[in-house]
RNA sequence: GCAGAAAGCCGGGCAGCCGCCCUCCGAAGCCUUGUGCGAAGGAGGGAGGAAAGUCCGGGCUUCACGGAAACACGGUGCCGGGGAAAUCCCGGGCGGGGCGACCCGACGGAAAGUGCAGCAGAAAGUAAACCGCUUCGGAUUUGUCUGGAGCAAGGGUGAAAGGGUGCGGUAAGAGCGCACCGCGCUUCUGGCAACAGGGGCGGCAUUGUAAACCCCACCGGAAGCAAGACCGAAUAGGGACUGCGCACGGGGCGUUUCCGCCUCGCGGUCCGGGUUGGUCGCUUGAGGCGUCUGGCAACAGGCGUCCCAGAUGAAUGGCUGUCCUCGACAGAACCCGGCUUACAGGCUCUCUGCCAUG
RNA sequence: GGCGCGGUGGCAGAGUGGCUAUGCAGAGGACUGCAAAUCCUUGUACGCCGGUUCGAUUCCGGCCCGUGCCU
């Protein structure tokens, strides 16, 4: 079920603080349980993907650090195989991300996909 | 065995699959053919004792800076040593706490000057006298009231009442006298010193506060890697040279004084300029480990050995198995030395008190 | 990452080494036919922990929280 190197190159990671305010000024968003999506369509063409937990969140480093990398985990698993090209995710870190079971996380973004017409098949 | 004190150390382990960051090698491939770049693949490394708070001290970088003196501002404050330095560390002294091991201390100066000490109290710093004590006189309803003189022991107020305790002394008292303690001056001895101990003299003057102003001694230019350097579109602004104009003048170099230096308005020519972004700064360092020597120690030196994160939306995760004591506080962002704060549990060594036994 | 500024009743906002003003809001009363306005009365506070001082909101350290600036 994971990605192959090959599906994880064909994702960009999004780095300028300009791109994230364009996804959330254009772009769609839905919220569930463990996390939070956004999306936009770019005109590059590629996969863009972004993180963001904020200091609102929580104010330990390593507890904001630890919800980064469950974000990573699953947007690895999951966007690789489903994401379209030439769109831009933002995954935005909830406290709940931090204890929430690793399945429901897969399951929440699978949910917030279906829901913003993401996804073909669930 | 129980209770405690001090110093130092560790901070879940092992295994499998899929991934992340950096360095080196690199078949294919690419071009600008080079000691080049480099998808796949291989090898190695990958958070802390506090990485934290940003409270101190440095390195480094840029800016400022002509010199001298004074002033202003900030900091430090027993002594000796260590250290690049420090509000740091070690040892000692003094004061305080603890039965003790040991711990704690912003620990210069209050006879250089100024300020402040509310309320209470008679009086708050040249002492003074509310209740009192003693004595002399007067009145008297014999309870006491009142005037003069002397006194500061006792009571009361306060955080603090102008040396303390005891004896003598006296009308009652008082350093009034004496002894001891404290204090001040002086001298001797020990110690590098802080200081300690002894002798002599004085005869009680010298309340507290300097984390109040201050005095003394010593130290200090400012800002920070988002510093700064390089590559680089457009636009606005900048600098140099030169011509003309202008000056017993104005401005600047922390302030003032003295000497000194720089600069000014308009035109022309040339040079450059650096936002988004990228590269460097960026990790070999007052470095770690081992050992020997000197030193009570902090630490220093010699020898050997190792290279040990370097990201830039920012790297350690996801899933699973297994073991145990079931895992605290917590994530590098230029780098060091300290301090402070947070922290489950565990280990090592030394020491103290009590109990029991030999 | 670095550098500043601040914390005083429910809210705003002065202040200073010895009872913390004032305004708005709240409660009660007066005035009114009933209200508003006005007047009177009243409760509530110095972010937390230590130290200096006889005494700290103030002075000095250390924490906690809020807020601003620098790419």
């Amino acid at each position: 079920m994971h990605a192959t190197a090959h599906q994880l190159a064909q994702l960009q990671t999004l780095k300028k603080r300009a791109d994230f305010i364009k996804v959330q000024k254009t772009g769609r968003r839905w919220v569930s349980n463990g996390l939070i999506l956004q999306a936009a369509a770019n005109a590059s063409g590629y996969k863009g993907i972004g993180f963001t937990v904020s200091k609102r969140v929580d104010k330990s480093a390593v507890r904001r650090n630890r919800i980064k990398r469950r974000l990573r985990a699953v947007a690895a698993d999951i966007l690789p195989q489903t994401a379209v090209s030439g769109t831009d995710y933002v995954l935005i870190g909830r406290p709940e991300t931090l204890s929430r079971p690793y399945a429901d996380l897969l399951r929440d973004l699978r949910w917030c996909l279906k829901k913003m017409d993401l996804l073909d098949n669930v």
